[in-house]
DNA sequence: AGAACTTACGATGTACGTAACGATT
DNA sequence: AATCGTTACGTACATCGTAAGTTCT
């Protein structure tokens, strides 16, 4: 394995403090030696990008090089360059294929991550300065956030920020928090799965309740009484999938009482579940945010602010990403109580500002 | 100005998602753009090397282009690229000269620290897997820890790690806090002022207290009780100097009597003090770990425990630095209680390992 | 006048893409 | 046989140092 072995030349580092046989000085501090920490650095930003590349995606240098619009040989070059300065395999190469991370390439991914996330910073802070009016902001939030709680701010925003490129994305809470992290959205919203992942702040934006929703002339509508769970529990439910909208509360509302709701469709937004409640499959349980008397003429509502636990949605956000001055205006439109002071200290939790 | 407009090429990224009237789209998570986040990047860590030395250097390039082998019209350049990558003036310059930070260059400033501190720790990283047993090891210590404490602690880990270099820098406590902030030191060891800087993190090593020294036959040693402020004061006194090694709470035990010590003299190290005190000028107060009866021949030594408060020394790092495996080995050999794992969790305070 | 930064220019070295090769499935 | 990573090579570009230029003190 000749490829460990150095044939370059030797930087002038390793010969500074003269190759002396005690190799140990009393140096006063202003007796500075010459290359002083952080010496050789021919290691270079593109180098790092194809390895964090090479990772997502799922360490095939073909895709990479497809990917970052580039040739595979300047990819697999570049790693093995960046390798021999290392002095480490980052990759386990079983042949010649790349099969994943040896040892030092898992202590080493973290870091290039941070790299690349503070490079980001870098041209964010330059962009936020030369041209704060323009750029991109990339949004991540379920289907409730974007269909009911965003869209005003969404408007208000592109009013104020005309010359932002606005890109809202949609998934599943895990989605979001992994586009989080990823880099590629700036602000997540969701309910659930926010909080409690690795690299991300979770800041509370507000806390709603279920509600109930059935077609007009519904049985349920005759009673006096408010609604209960043994009530709705006669009748065929319909309401969000596993991992959606608050549906863990709806199904711990029912195990608390010993009740099994006969849940005979799940979808993953409100409209659908409407739709099927207006062809009077069931009775919806869909989030008290979802249901406008106004919008909903097929519908009556119920409230069952009672019944099931308050869901908190909550905003998600980079740790030590730098956030654009127009994204702090988003959040603010969104929730007025979180200013920029309040996601800065946040965002920054996580990071030391030396 | 034309130097702030963009007469060079335009980069993919503006193109991308074509230019439509309507800047904003839904997409779903799989369907990504081409460029992502981390577009492109002929930034480079030469640039941000010249930045951060500039301010290090008080905005001379001259004197930055001597310090970093290299001519001044390169780093010139460089740095007027990287302002032109991220489109803002990072330095002042009054005429053709740099005198400060603007303030986009005040918000770029501790990113780039950042970006080279991770840099550092890649390189670390690298050297540890491939290299374990070679490096270097910078410590820095005030004289107290140098002369008394560390002794040991270097002896046997030169005889474990003969391929690393040592390095033992000596300063005053605030130049030890600086050597680790700018990463001139990997480690360092004062009892006053590492704990409470920006940046770094302070870990508690051991305690002691302050002893008494005088000249054999000194009239202090015939008397029957334990020694008392009240008696110390009638003698000219010889201790540290402010800042250094305890002073303060000597002043403090004095005070709270109400006693005005005479302090004929002050030193900064132990050796000086003892000096002095042979030469029959004074009584000394010293840190009790710079006694030794053994050595000390010509004076004698009066316990001062219940006098003085109680000092800490502290280890000193800098937070987010990656520490080679042969520093841990260090730190554990000073302080047994100071393993890899508390260590390591110390340092990662203000860094999220993503 | 001198010091300091900028511009100009030529030599060197590095990065990239195309094409050919070798190995693995 | 096809796919994937590596090696080889030529071109294009970037960096760096020297030297001349400009603007302050």
């Amino acid at each position: 394995m000749p490829r460990m072995s150095r044939p370059w030349p030797v930087r002038p580092e390793s010969l500074s403090p003269s190759p002396s046989f005690f190799p140990f000085c009393f140096c006063l501090p202003q007796a500075r030696a010459a290359p002083a920490p952080g010496g050789a650095l021919p290691m270079n930003f593109q180098q790092l990008r194809y390895v964090r590349e090479t990772v997502r995606r799922g360490y095939s240098l073909t895709e990479v090089a497809h990917t970052l619009h580039t040739s595979q040989p300047g990819v697999s070059r570049q790693i093995r360059e960046l390798e021999e300065e290392l002095g480490v395999e980052i990759f386990i190469r079983a042949g010649k294929r790349l099969t994943g991370l040896t040892p030092p390439g898992e202590a080493l991914l973290p870091i290039v991550e941070r790299l690349m996330l503070e490079a980001d910073n870098l041209r964010r802070v330059g962009a936020d300065f030369s041209a704060s009016e323009q750029g991109r902001l990339s949004i991540a939030a379920t289907h409730s956030q974007a269909r009911y709680a965003l869209p005003h701010v969404v408007r208000d925003f592109r009013q104020r920020y005309p010359q932002v490129r606005l890109h809202l994305h949609q998934g599943s809470p895990e989605q979001v928090a992994q586009m989080l992290r990823s880099g590629e959205a700036d602000i997540g919203v969701a309910t659930e799965a926010l909080a409690g992942y690795e690299g991300l702040v979770a800041l509370p934006c507000y806390r709603w309740t279920h509600g109930v929703v059935v077609p007009p002339g519904h049985p349920l509508l005759q009673s006096q009484q408010a609604l209960t769970l043994e009530a709705l529990s006669r009748f065929p439910i319909i309401t969000y999938e596993q991992g959606y909208t608050g549906r863990a509360h709806i199904d711990e509302a029912f195990a608390r009482e010993g009740l099994e709701p006969d849940v005979v469709l799940t979808a993953m937004d409100a409209d659908v579940i409407k739709t099927y409640v207006e062809l009077d499959m069931g009775v919806g349980i869909v989030a008290s945010v979802a249901l406008d008397a106004e919008r909903d003429q097929g519908l009556r509502t119920l409230d069952a602010g009672h019944l099931f636990e308050v869901n908190t949605t909550r905003l998600g956000l980079r740790k030590g990403a730098w956030l654009r001055g127009y994204a702090y205006a988003f959040i603010e439109t969104f929730v007025p109580t979180l200013t920029r002071e309040v996601v800065e200290q946040a965002v920054r939790q996580g990071v030391e500002p030396e």
